[in-house]
RNA sequence: GUGGCUGUAGCUCAGUUGGUUAGAGCGCCGGAUUGUGGUUCCGGAGGUCGGGGGUUCGAGCCCCCUCAGCCACCCCA
């Protein structure tokens, strides 16, 4: 018989107990911040209509969504990302909710692009939401939450960038070209990867933008100084067009807030380049960078998006939230080396030491179990250093050994992996003592 | 999706101008007088040289295709 090669799709990966111990432990990390403000878990398919999914971000994520027919005939796709169905959920839901609905979803989303380092086609997002309300109270906690999410993950030295997608769309709308909103603004976000002269040459490309429009946008993303110097020069830019206006308002409003939140100035940078790919976004938009990897790109983004429920329902839906990459932030982590080796095993291991004393060990393992500690016997009764050995790699505190001789006698040893000190502790009352003791030493760790 | 670089044991890599049974270190498994690991010594297993096809008397080394990883564009978590 033929073996078949084993391997995973391009994009698609294995996660091998190590990474997905420091995974699983971010994750609970990530969920006690979310709860911490309030917010609730919402779980959604993973499949979607594909009519639900299109037409959403853009032209180019409709091209990285997979889209397939199922079996009834049905034109579906997997979720691009959390937010979309997040909208759709909402239309259908909110009802019976009521609003404002604050819901966090973590789980896997999809996207056919081509694949680097913290750039894969199944990735975890960990997507935090407001629904129902228009208050900048909400922008404000949203991006508390992204600052108090990388804090509570070990991240200390992040930037998160913000803007606001009217103060564009604002200054396009006063110089007329606000239907080129979407070439301008992707090119704009080359800005800090090619250079002025040749964001110039292509901007120019686009039609019906002149030397004067560039010249505008410029002033607007070369403005620099304190936060409230930028403000003060960028409101000077456009006088006469309100959305302009709003979103300087809106975006002031926000950084206002962080300040009285505590938030350190040095971890907020008004960015008036950034644009964010994703259509959807109508008001203030995040991107956070690490500061030892900033190539890696965002590992957590997101914004203000108004009006994407209104192809769902008439009910005005407006939300506001942001997405962490808990895959990319963990390649991040361990590019860095910033995170720190985790014990893989139970605290405690019993040796399987005399084969006729099987029963006798399993009775012992359960028990302290039962007792609420973490506790692994060997499977196979190999040679007590082997098992030792075993214990030792794994990562295990306490192995606990006990023949024939210990067992007649009605003690056991407890054998400390990390010294090597073994104490005897009696087990004429059962486990009790035992347990004790053990809980007794590994409090005092 | 486009372009560039890479792909040899679990891991990190050697492999001379294509030439007999493909190597090292680490790891793994086992042993060093009967029941104690993380240091030492000895031994062992493990590779269709990413996969497929071609050139050649002969290819890990050359050519084509394909898959995957990394990088850039694009986009984004």
């Amino acid at each position: 018989m033929s073996l078949i090669t084993p391997r995973t799709l391009k994009g698609f990966r294995d996660h091998l107990p190590e990474s997905m111990l420091q995974r699983e432990q971010l994750i609970d990390k990530v969920r006690s911040v979310f709860q911490s403000y309030g917010f609730s878990p919402i779980d959604t398919p993973a499949l979607e209509y594909e009519e639900i999914l299109l037409g959403k971000g853009g032209e180019e994520t409709d091209k990285q969504i997979y889209a397939f027919e199922d079996h009834g005939g049905r034109r579906v796709g997997l979720r691009f990302d959390l937010t979309v169905p997040l909208a759709r959920f909402s239309a259908q839901h909110i009802g019976a909710l009521g609003t404002p609905l604050k819901r966090y979803q973590i789980a896997n989303v999809w996207r056919g692009e081509n694949t680097q380092k913290g750039r894969y086609r199944e990735f975890a997002q960990c997507d935090f939401d407001t629904i129902g309300t228009k208050s900048m109270v909400a922008d404000i906690e949203t991006a508390l939450v992204i600052h108090d999410l990388l804090v509570a993950l070990g991240c200390e030295d992040f930037k998160i960038h913000v803007n606001n997608r009217k103060i564009l769309t604002g200054l396009l709308a006063s110089l007329g070209i606000e239907d080129q909103t979407v070439p301008i603004l992707r090119c704009l976000d080359k800005l800090a990867k090619v250079g002025i002269k040749d964001m110039t040459t292509e901007m120019l490309t686009i039609d019906r933008v002149d030397e004067a429009a560039v010249a505008s946008l410029l002033t607007l993303t070369e403005i620099r100084g304190s936060i409230a110097d930028i403000f003060k020069s960028t409101r000077r830019i456009v006088t006469n067009n309100a959305l302009f206006t709003a979103g300087l308002d809106e975006l002031e409003e926000l950084i206002h807030g962080l300040i009285v939140a505590g938030v350190p100035e040095s971890r907020i940078h008004l960015d008036l380049s950034i644009a964010r790919g994703l259509d959807y976004y109508t008001g203030n938009i995040f991107e956070t960078f690490l500061e030892a990897l900033p190539a890696i790109g965002s590992v957590c983004s997101g914004g203000r998006y108004d009006q994407l429920a209104e192809t769902y329902t008439k009910t005005e839906l407006p939300g506001v939230g942001a997405s962490l990459g808990i895959d990319r932030l963990l390649a991040a982590m361990q590019e860095i080396g910033v995170l720190k080796p985790m014990q893989m095993g139970a605290e405690i291991f019993v040796v399987f030491f005399d084969p006729d004393r099987r029963d006798d060990y399993i009775r012992m393992t359960r028990q302290l179990r039962l007792a609420g500690l973490r506790v692994e016997m060997y499977s196979d009764p190999k040679k007590i250093g082997q098992q030792l050995k075993y214990a030792n790699r794994r990562g295990h505190r306490f192995a606990l050994i006990a023949g024939s001789n210990e067992l007649d006698q009605g003690h056991c040893q407890v054998k400390d992996l990390n010294t090597g000190d073994a104490d005897n502790v009696s087990l004429h009352d059962g486990f009790g003592t035992l347990v004790d003791t053990l809980k007794e030493k590994l409090s005092a760790l």
